[in-house]
DNA sequence: TGAAAAGTGTTGTTTAAACAACCTTTTTTT
DNA sequence: AAAAAAAGGTTGTTTAAACAACACTTTTCA
């Protein structure tokens, strides 16, 4: 019972979409340890990615398009999302007086406590439920996705 | 301006969080390309997903539970979206007279040849936004990727 | 300079994801 | 065999994702 047809299969023997689904897959399983882990500290997945992006810059603060165009999700709602972490008070909202169109996020000292303490949760979860071959090769495949996102860096 | 901060990086400069986050962006990027691509079928990618998995097993039928089992997203309401399907035509329901628990979900030659055009256009898509080198490093990805994810195969 | 275009955020709406609660059927246990 | 537990699906509800439309500000350019 159960058992692949394998002639049917022709189509479906496609390395690219093999590669994309198992991405999807492998993504998806992290994403869901990662949110199981930052529910203990009222935290979103979306929501801890901006305060690790907002951290890289503080003090800086960062405009609300910056943080659109490091987001994982680019096209989900930074504003509605900023409003979140406001509410939190992990950070400010201050109006540009510059450029009046443009918002400035500041990570707050309790968004940054937040988020050392979401991160080294994470972390030790990681170092857990990872053996250490599999954490050898974190690198290499780090390096590999960004040259398959076409990045740089 | 936007300088990174690197002494207020430290508890960032974790590759284990890295790596994750590092799949989180890249699978958000692959989902979003295939979302766009598929959106011209009429298909999510959840359902092109839930097709290939009935496809895998044709023209045996699947119980629902065996394709939530097997779906990226096991979360989600399998019902709603095999529902979906119905609305399309694709898929057929049938209530099994051995467990009347159980509903068998049949691939129809619809759903069949909707998957094989959709799944041949994606190929072609990704054939175009790889490079060489980038589809060299394909199977060892995807290999990686199992093995991170704690799978045998 | 003044109109058009582009940049930046916000708001509204539709849809689906996430989760829980529930119902029915089958299996297990005593 | 009856009660309890488990399996399989469905339905309901809350929240967020996805996308479009809009408003305001700045920049561009004729």
């Amino acid at each position: 019972m159960y058992v692949k047809d394998k002639q049917q299969e022709n189509y479906l023997n496609d390395k690219n979409l093999r590669l994309a689904m198992g991405i999807l897959s492998i993504s998806s399983h992290f994403a869901h340890l990662m949110t199981l882990a930052l529910r203990r500290f009222n935290l979103t997945l979306p929501q801890f990615n901006v305060l690790r992006i907002l951290a890289h810059y503080a003090p800086l603060p960062l405009p609300l398009y910056k943080i659109t165009e490091e987001m994982i999700d680019k096209n989900s709602n930074t504003s509605r999302l900023i409003e979140k972490l406001e509410q939190k008070q992990f950070v400010i909202k201050q109006y540009s007086s510059n450029d009046r169109r443009v918002v400035n996020i500041y990570l707050t000292e309790m968004g940054k406590a937040k988020l050392m303490e979401a991160s080294e949760h994470l972390e030790l979860d990681f170092e857990n439920k990872l053996t250490t071959s599999e954490k050898k090769e974190t690198e290499k495949l780090l390096a590999l996705l960004k040259s398959l996102k076409g990045e740089k860096e």
